[in-house]
DNA sequence: ATTAATGCAAACGGTTTGCACTACT
DNA sequence: AGTAGTGCAAACCGTTTGCATTAAT
């Protein structure tokens, strides 16, 4: 979503003194087809499906510099890998089903309301974009 | 909290065919004096204080056991280690602060009232003992 | 020409496994 | 005696790192 948002990647990174590499591009058109989260060894194997030659470090090291340019975000999913966003996503949570596996996001408004109590009755403020809420989802729930 | 149960987990281990062990029952000493979560590595190395010829695969084998007992859960922490939680504890979930690193619980009761809406708008049955909401805790905050 | 970025390979940390051996019951 | 449990060592997975090489600027 906002094509023109990946086109200017390249250009934000030469601002920056950074470079945009054949395997950096390659990450991003990943990532464009990417909506909501995935994990860092998704990430790699995609771009191995399109790029055999890929390497994780090299994939590892891209996604650091997207996360300093605010491109992506990480977080840790529901069996501790890291879990990356992609942006220009709003701030969201997760509902992660622990019967079936699947993920389910919940948005921004969604994930504040749960949040809110916490901040009023703690002084805690939670960063909704590591929120991640194990359980049972409606499906499984009454399968 | 509540001596006897740990005294009768040997019992309970035997009633199931399990045995009581010294590796098991320096486990046992280890959990009984932990209260709220530790990650896996952090059970090993206190056992291994205890008696440093203790080795990771018998504890974490050990924690499996008691977790088919039901006298451990586990979860995923912020940064993705096995977390345990010493019962007979209730459900409770946990405020990580990304700054200042420290876990707080928050009890049964308000974890569910956070979670309420979610079951009475999508279904989705929040496991309260996974329940784990990042974010900066007041302290930091006002600091 | 500079120096950022790559690929390799090896190391990491926490956890899991296979297998022969030990010891609880 | 029988079998659950142990210790070792090696493997695992995802991720990170050092270093010499390549290539974008």
């Amino acid at each position: 979503m906002i094509a023109a948002t990946w086109a200017d990647v390249a250009e934000r990174l030469r601002a920056r003194g950074l470079r945009s590499t054949p395997q950096r591009r390659l990450l991003l058109d990943v990532l464009a087809r990417t909506s909501g989260h995935v994990t860092g060894a998704a990430l790699v194997e995609r771009c191995r499906e399109l790029d055999p030659a890929t390497t994780p470090s090299t994939v590892y090291r891209t996604l650091d510099v997207l996360e300093e340019l605010g491109i992506v975000r990480h977080a840790h999913g529901a069996d501790g890998r890291e879990e990356y966003h992609v942006l220009p996503e709003s701030e969201h949570g997760h509902l992660h089903c622990s019967r079936c596996g699947v993920s389910w996001e919940i948005g921004a408004a969604e994930a504040r309301a749960l949040v809110a109590g916490l901040q009023a009755s703690r002084g805690f403020v939670a960063d909704l974009s590591h929120l991640s809420v194990g359980g049972v989802c409606a499906g499984c729930a009454s399968a």
